[in-house]
DNA sequence: CCCCGATGCGTACGCTCGTCCGCATGAACT
DNA sequence: AGTTCATGCGGACGAGCGTACGCATCGGGG
């Protein structure tokens, strides 16, 4: 019985990393309610840091947005690429492709809908958008290892098709039908 | 000089249909501006009609997105239905799609953003997602005129995807581009 | 050992938001 | 003509927002 019932104490002096910790936080965030109601607040509550801590790190909230965006396409992008690495050939790519979309993508809620935020608030902010177009042309030149620039890009956009139409529809196309639709490019 | 300066008055009584006037603005302004702009006041602002008018006739702003998205959709399926209803074979369909992507969608902004923007907006909303899904099925039906099942389905999936990918990119593809890509479906 | 600059903390300000509510008005019906 | 009621109007309220700012704290260089 010594100190009163003092709520929950915060003794988090000298946190190195927590702007790090911070980027994180903001993309779970993101992830759950969207990028719209990832606000400071939110993302403090959710580190559990104080409000003013966010506006020391970052100088607004477009820029943590960016750097949170930013992370997620640095870590997917080359995931992406050591697949497309990987593969020995065309027909292994188009497989590869084929258990990414499955599998990584659509098995997990969320990267499917940090692209669809992603998308989303790149085609307003033009900040999110460098970020988005960065991203296209990463997977481009990972599918160029396997397809010529023109098939990359049709495909490409195929996935991108794909990957908006599992995450909005409630009854998913199932594997065997996104194999169907991948090798249609197998040219 | 007869009253004083009267700052623009607005003797707007009795003002029937105010409700589909009400509807219309809200698309140009989402349109504008964004779903999540797409505020009470922006609205009103839009419409020249005062705050108030929008919380009588619609119970909530949710109520008034998704009657403005509803009304779009039933504008535009209808549309893009008639297109394939007056293709005469898979050849013509499949072109009949091509001009539609690059001419009616991609030539005019407003489309190509309202569809993004509910893309978004339905994956945070249950009231839009029906919406969506509501297009993606009547897409699908008008497709399965010319195609199976299957094939519409991924056809569908392909626009979709260079829809998103013609409303990000700086550089948008080609016709011709768009021409190959859809004609890998003309199975 | 001392200080000082980087870092953390809490709060306040000004703003916009969705929604609500009391009153005004005039079309339609008796 | 009189009454009623759907519709229009404008302001108000409380909540949440981004950002700014003054003070507290502490690690490391002198």
């Amino acid at each position: 019985m010594s100190t009163a019932p003092a709520p929950a104490r915060r003794p988090r002096r000298h946190d190195p990393g927590r702007r790090e910790r911070l980027v994180a936080t903001a993309l779970d965030v993101i992830a759950d309610v969207g990028v719209t109601a990832a606000t400071h607040r939110a993302i403090a509550r959710a580190a559990d840091v104080p409000l003013g801590s966010l506006t020391y790190h970052f100088s607004s909230l477009d820029e943590l947005h960016a750097a949170a965006f930013t992370r997620h396409v640095d870590e997917v992008a080359p995931r992406f690429d050591e697949l497309m690495r990987a593969a020995a050939g065309v027909g292994e790519a188009l497989e590869a492709l084929v258990g990414h979309l499955t599998g990584d993508l659509l098995g997990s809620d969320r990267d499917l809908v940090l692209a669809v935020e992603l998308y989303v608030a790149a085609a307003r902010r033009p900040a999110l958008r460098a970020v988005t177009q960065d991203w296209m042309q990463r997977s481009r030149r990972s599918l160029e290892r396997h397809f010529d620039p023109v098939t990359a890009r049709e495909l490409d956009a195929l996935v991108e098709g794909l990957v908006l139409h599992s995450a909005l529809s409630t009854d998913p196309m199932d594997a065997g039908q996104i194999r169907s639709a991948v090798h249609r490019f197998a040219r």
